[in-house]
DNA sequence: CAAAAACTGAACTGATCGGTTCAAATTTGT
DNA sequence: ACAAATTTGAACCGATCAGTTCAGTTTTTG
């Protein structure tokens, strides 16, 4: 068993190509929406050659869903540094995930995986876990180092750090998911941001 | 014009049928997931007569939604009552919100309005407007009054409206959304509520 | 009760789409 | 350069599905 093997089926070299593909159409149109021969004709490649690689449709969007969450999780490698203090980390903190929340892509990420998620068990699952859920583990480990140092005070850090997230959202997301163009502006981010680490280090600094 | 006439085209007595056949097909098995025939027949109806009431499907599926919003409007009417303490009020909501929005009802709704809400222009719009919105503003009014009456101290009532909201929900939408089965206990829930409830009056009680 | 309106059911159209097949062309490894 | 592996393109199959049509039945209405 080499490096570069996987236990899915794999062969030749426009693997990758698929993928691209499909992933470009996938985040387009859905997955009812993405036709194959669209997939096909964007990835650059024979259908025949798309199914050599992929037994259906189905599992080359799971693919391409794995590679999008793997993906996320990577970008939040480097979310949080811990020397500075706790507001400027928590308000640097809040724009990088808004920043991503409201991205376009992330956006077209979080309405597929609602879309498709009982349809496709496991796809929420792993969505979920690679994304939301290392967030909220990443912030749950400052907070409760900063608890340590005694510059925070919190019973209940797994909770403290879902409030703070869930705060900095406030309803930014929704607005977005659903429409509602006017909602996004740098006053807009500010004003929530702000607002959520003004009640959080109200509620749990010392 | 007589008070049951409607700007859409309506012209027989098993109108309601089919709303609610399709209502039901809609919200089990999404938009394309839906057959009309299907619609047709869990309405209990020919698939002439439907399409006599709706020119296609998507103006039906709009109007199966535009429905829905609305029963969500209005069983939101009853939801605070002034008198008792600012963390009971606060306390109940949460409860009646959460109850919503984790119901297998509200989960579908929501889902299905993620989902189509960028192939149907307006249809988010509605939604966020007759939900989410709605909700936000009654809470926001009833703050408005808290902090007149002297009870609260808050600059910004409208994003305090929408910290509670988000407060509430913590994660526990997202979990149920993704379907991380295990999470809504009725332990969650209470944590999740008095979490919200006490992080709120700490930072805006008097 | 008779005419008008609404409803039925079943067949049909036209289009889309997922997936298969295969002989010919291209690329790769040696 | 030669053989093995890979890719191509286009045709093709079978199924599903939105929407139509229509002759005949039921319900409403006056």
């Amino acid at each position: 068993m080499d490096a570069t093997a996987s236990q899915k089926v794999r062969k030749g070299r426009k693997f990758d190509q698929v993928l691209d593909g499909a992933r470009t159409v996938f985040l387009r149109d859905g997955f009812d929406g993405a036709s194959v021969d669209d997939i096909a004709r964007e990835a650059g490649v024979s259908k025949a050659t798309l199914y050599s690689y992929f037994p259906d449709k189905r599992l080359l969007f799971m693919e391409v869903a794995k590679a999008e969450c793997r993906r996320q999780a990577d970008e939040a490698e480097e979310l949080i540094n811990d020397t500075a203090p706790v507001d400027q980390v928590l308000r640097l903190a809040a724009e990088r995930i808004l920043a991503f929340i409201l991205s376009d892509f992330g956006q077209r990420v979080f309405r597929i995986c609602v879309a498709e998620s009982d349809r496709f068990p496991g796809l929420g699952h792993e969505f979920y876990h690679s994304g939301p859920q290392l967030i909220r583990d990443r912030v749950a480990e400052y907070l409760h180092k900063s608890v340590a140092r005694g510059v925070l005070k919190i019973d209940d850090v797994d909770l403290a750090a879902e409030q703070f997230l869930q705060l900095c959202k406030a309803d930014l997301h929704e607005r977005l998911i659903f429409g509602m163009a006017d909602c996004c502006t740098p006053i807009d981010r500010k004003r929530v941001i702000e607002g959520a680490v003004h009640m959080f280090m109200r509620c749990y600094g010392t």
